[in-house]
DNA sequence: TCGGCCCTCT
């Protein structure tokens, strides 16, 4: 353009600023900042309202500021935008001083600060500003009712749900969503069947929600008949959350040649899809193909993350590849992981199945990190493997403490006692369990 | 020509 067209003008700059945004393309938006000041089109409050926008969204944010002060005109965008990238870097004072600064207020700046507020957690606040908002439109109730999902509160987020009358799809898909990530699949599903019932058509958002929670219940029907809702769908299936959601469920729901199918369709696979697929190995007991296919993804170029190694570990540690899954761990420090807890707890199951119940007892007892009751447990699965019923018993009393409404430790302890044939205490173990009113689910097999 | 809401792997 500007060699066959001549030079660019105001509105020339915000499209092309709004790409590096959405990009995060820093280096080349800085480069088109400095192009602009040639121009001298920076006065332009369009211009000058993106640049804040583009450097909140990267998270440069002194950048922002300093843009937004040398602004001569503002209009309530520029102010909106500014509130936003307080809000993206975690600084809701400032965000706060901001919008309580702006001159106009509209729905929009206050569905920012109210997401602000939702986003870290800061459930009055964020409740306070959406009573505070006298005509709340549908991204208000979205981001409300996410932010009570995002903090477990699904009684609330259903509660202001019914109370919007103008559902759209992103107002389901926080309700669906919700369900699903809160482990409430079955919620999930229903709602899901409500949405299609008010003839409303899903978009790919609601279904990777729905076909996580399917993948929860496990239920092959259901995945059956998600799986061809979307191939009679006109969702985009080859996009990446899409597939991968496709390949979990399948996987996690027995099915799976048609999740190897799917995955190896996938013309580039990235690390969740990847991921999804080992972890499916893993839970079919196929842990060779597991560790093949961690290394494909390396060879790939494909760089593991906390996750991935959460994964192939567990993969290790189920199908008891003690080598691989040590290999694995030391691989960690190489991609500048720091190990977790879970790492840790599949280490210890590794340890301990392995028949090392000592060092697996050293191990978990020097953690650099706090062990969970899921490293504490994998130590209790090995000492019942190996018959240790003096480290079970020690194993389980922690287990007792860390969760002490946990109603399986207690079963746990009183077996371990029983298997000893120590038959006092595993009635002071079961008299404490009914002190406290707790009471096991059975469990059911159908082997 | 500028700002706000929803998704996958532990």
């Amino acid at each position: 353009m500007r060699v066959s067209y001549g030079a660019p003008d105001m509105y020339t700059f915000p499209p092309l600023i709004k790409c590096c945004s959405n990009e995060l393309a820093v280096s080349a938006g800085l480069g088109i900042h400095g192009l602009l000041i040639k121009y001298a089109v920076e006065d332009d409050v369009f211009v000058g309202t993106t640049l804040v926008d583009f450097y909140g969204k990267c998270e440069l944010i002194g950048n922002a500021r300093k843009v937004f002060d040398e602004m001569s005109v503002r209009n309530v965008v520029s102010w909106t935008a500014i509130v936003v990238g307080y809000v993206r870097f975690g600084d809701l004072v400032n965000a706060r001083i901001m919008f309580d600064a702006m001159p106009k207020r509209n729905q929009v700046s206050y569905n920012a600060m109210i997401c602000g507020y939702a986003k870290l957690g800061e459930l009055v606040s964020a409740r306070t500003l959406f009573d505070q908002l006298p005509n709340k439109n549908v991204v208000s109730y979205t981001t409300m009712i996410d932010g009570y999902a995002k903090c477990g509160d699904m009684a609330s987020a259903r509660f202001l749900f019914e109370e919007c009358l103008e559902k759209d799809l992103v107002l389901w898909s926080a309700l669906i969503t919700g369900y699903a990530q809160n482990g409430l699949p079955n919620d999930a599903v229903k709602s899901f069947q409500e949405m299609l019932l008010s003839n409303t058509s899903p978009d790919e958002y609601i279904m990777v929600s729905v076909m996580s929670a399917c993948a929860q219940i496990g239920s092959l029907d259901l995945a059956n008949e998600v799986d061809a809702y979307m191939s009679r769908s006109f969702l985009y299936l080859h996009h990446t959350h899409v597939v991968a959601a496709l390949v979990d469920m399948n996987a996690k729901c027995g099915r799976m040649e048609r999740a190897m199918s799917l995955f190896s369709n996938i013309p580039k696979r990235d690390l969740v899809s990847y991921c999804s697929m080992i972890q499916g190995f893993a839970i079919h007991g196929q842990g060779v193909d597991a560790v093949k296919l961690f290394y494909n993804m390396l060879s790939e170029g494909i760089m593991p993350d906390a996750v991935a190694f959460t994964v192939i570990l567990t993969a290790c540690s189920r199908c008891a590849l003690v080598e691989e899954g040590y290999r694995f761990f030391d691989m960690m420090s190489r991609y500048s992981i720091t190990p977790s807890s879970d790492h840790y707890a599949c280490m210890i199951d590794l340890l301990g199945r392995s028949g090392n119940l000592e060092a697996a007892y050293h191990l978990l007892k020097s953690l650099p990190v706090e062990a969970h009751a899921e490293a504490w447990g994998a130590l209790l699965g090995a000492s019942r493997l190996h018959c240790n019923t003096e480290l079970a018993e020690v194993v389980a009393n922690r287990l007792v403490e860390l969760e002490p409404h946990n109603a399986g430790n207690f079963v746990l302890l009183s077996n371990i006692y029983a298997a000893a044939d120590r038959w006092l205490d595993v009635s002071i173990v079961r008299n404490q369990m009914v002190g406290q009113g707790l009471r096991k689910i059975p469990g059911r097999s159908w082997c």
